[in-house]
DNA sequence: ATTAGTTGTGCAAGCGATTGCATGATATTG
DNA sequence: CAATATCATGCAATCGCTTGCACAACTAAT
């Protein structure tokens, strides 16, 4: 068997509950005492059990992303891995661990597994699980959503990027750099975050409005836009939806020998690594994926601490200007 | 406060250790006994606390994947999140959670947290952590290395690609190919799956060697190339330390104008999605990291289970052949 | 010197399950 | 039909820690 708290106890010469005390900080306890228990703690290399902890405490010192991923692409995806980055860090600050789960298949079983059976303290969630029977089952449990929900936007608690102000970046960006005829590339059209660049994007274009959607891959991209392009009238401009988007479409342009940025000017959504070192290197509506991780978790934080209900945090996004849509001269 | 295994035995009119053996599906229960309680559970709502159940049980459910990230890059690397993937399926099938850390900063301890403080019944861990002192305070703690450790590679747990081999594989291709003076570019020589990488890559080449290292980034790989391929007696081909390699090597001869695959063939490791679609498509040793965290979690629920010691997986490696290394008609 | 207020520590009751042992009720066997 | 084995269930200890309450010792105020 493991070291226990009273073996501690036993060899300070204490009760145990006094050892307990000084683990977590508490009371006024002498400092001799103190001494004499962190000396045989470490004698003992003694390692609190939490288990023990947590289900004497009520806390189980654990937070749940929960990921919807049918497919290892999904999970993958930067954008998850570089929120959970900052997610860790900051649970990692408080002494929290970070469970994660793939909700994809059990239809918020996993969510009210992890609640109800008390193995987190709060969850971070992607915008695809709310809808108003989960958001009753769980309660005044403490929640983020990483991403605006579709439905019950008002009523939830959620952090995001600003979508819609991101395709309006791009577009003045575009404008100001003399391109007339934007057109819109890429991106499910049923999900929520491409709905609301759209939407931007419908919102601060002044000449004709152009939307092609595609399925997500860089293929199916290259050879949508492929086709728009031999047509005369075709766009002087497009504002990805991702990178894939952007990707396809600089194949297009080369295979079609249009130059950028004069004759066609591009700014992508997302910033991958690789979008520096395109041919021409892509401007970017950068979303800080990082910082959206970060925000959720320490939202999360302060609604477990009881410092806070319900709210809305939107991340306003940067446009980093780089060859692809410099027409004019700097 | 929740509802407890107590309150639905008193419902049911059974005692609790009755529900107890019912949950776990224990020793002989009359059936209508067995329904009584399904029954009373159900109209509770009643999940069991995994708190209480792990403390008395000994067993915490949860399994930690240890992280060496030092940055959101490392983290968000799809080696990382496919294997991570993998590993949440399994651990999914099993009824254990995932519990992930970043063991960057800590020297040690995050694993030694893990593991004495009873947060995790097994661990996964990055080759980079594997050192004797580890070793030594691990003991016969279950546990896996996604990837071959530098040291203890006979007395140690791992899972890994066989990388010499996914070399061997690639120069026997571009040697079948015709090419006659094959490079390997790329990698930090200080790695330990680049060493043995390069250790294959010198095995099977005939010719000569050339080994030429960059920092891993595109853009270095760009212009440090750039320099070779411009010399009269460049290589006619070269083996890739990964795909940022491949992608500086591809603008490179872009620029150079150097046709590929007539002039220069390429093969490179990893199997980036990018990969597919870059000009021309890149031959790939593709390393299957999904199949890796597969085998990685499977190896440690066997020795959880006490089903097996120490053990070594090598997972051979394949290659799928693309445009930018056939130099012959097929 | 008496009273009141701190302070440091111990006692013991939880937290919510699991599980070995005991027991009474059935089933099996000679 | 008595004796034994098997089955279904209850009792109570246990897992290792936290924490409210009690209390003695000491300080400060009257």
């Amino acid at each position: 068997m493991a070291v226990t708290i009273s073996d501690v106890a036993k060899l300070a010469g204490v009760n145990s509950s006094t050892v307990s005390r000084v683990i977590n900080g508490k009371a006024s306890i002498t400092q001799e005492t103190k001494e004499r228990v962190y000396a045989a703690m470490k004698e003992l290399d003694f390692h609190p059990n939490s288990l023990a902890r947590s289900l004497a405490s009520g806390l189980c010192g654990a937070i749940g992303v929960v990921v919807d991923a049918r497919d290892a692409e999904a999970f993958s995806n930067f954008f998850f891995s570089r929120s959970l980055f900052a997610i860790e860090q900051v649970a990692q600050e408080k002494g929290y661990q970070v469970i994660i789960a793939n909700g994809a298949q059990s239809k918020g079983r996993t969510i009210e597994s992890l609640m109800k059976e008390r193995k987190v303290d709060g969850l971070i969630l992607p915008p695809t699980t709310v809808n108003p029977s989960l958001m009753e089952a769980i309660g005044d449990f403490p929640y983020v959503v990483l991403g605006t929900p579709d439905t019950l936007r008002g009523a939830t608690c959620w952090v995001d990027n600003n979508n819609e102000q991101g395709s309006d970046l791009a577009v003045h960006h575009l404008q100001e750099q003399g391109y007339q005829h934007i057109a819109y590339l890429g991106g499910n059209q049923k999900r929520g975050f491409t709905i609301r660049r759209v939407r931007g994007y419908k919102k601060t274009i002044t000449g004709e409005e152009l939307i092609i959607p595609t399925d997500g891959t860089t293929e199916n991209a290259y050879s949508t836009v492929l086709e728009i392009l031999e047509k005369k009238d075709r766009p002087d401009a497009f504002v990805c939806n991702d990178n894939m988007a952007a990707f396809g479409l600089l194949k297009a342009c080369k295979k079609l020998k249009i130059r950028i940025p004069s004759e066609v000017g591009i700014v992508a959504f997302d910033n991958y690594p690789l979008a520096e070192y395109t041919d021409p290197p892509l401007t970017i509506v950068d979303i800080d994926t990082g910082m959206l991780g970060d925000q959720a978790a320490q939202l999360l934080f302060r609604r477990i601490d009881k410092r806070c209900g319900n709210q809305q945090i939107m991340l306003s996004t940067n446009l980093i200007v780089r060859e692809s849509s410099e027409r004019l001269a700097k």
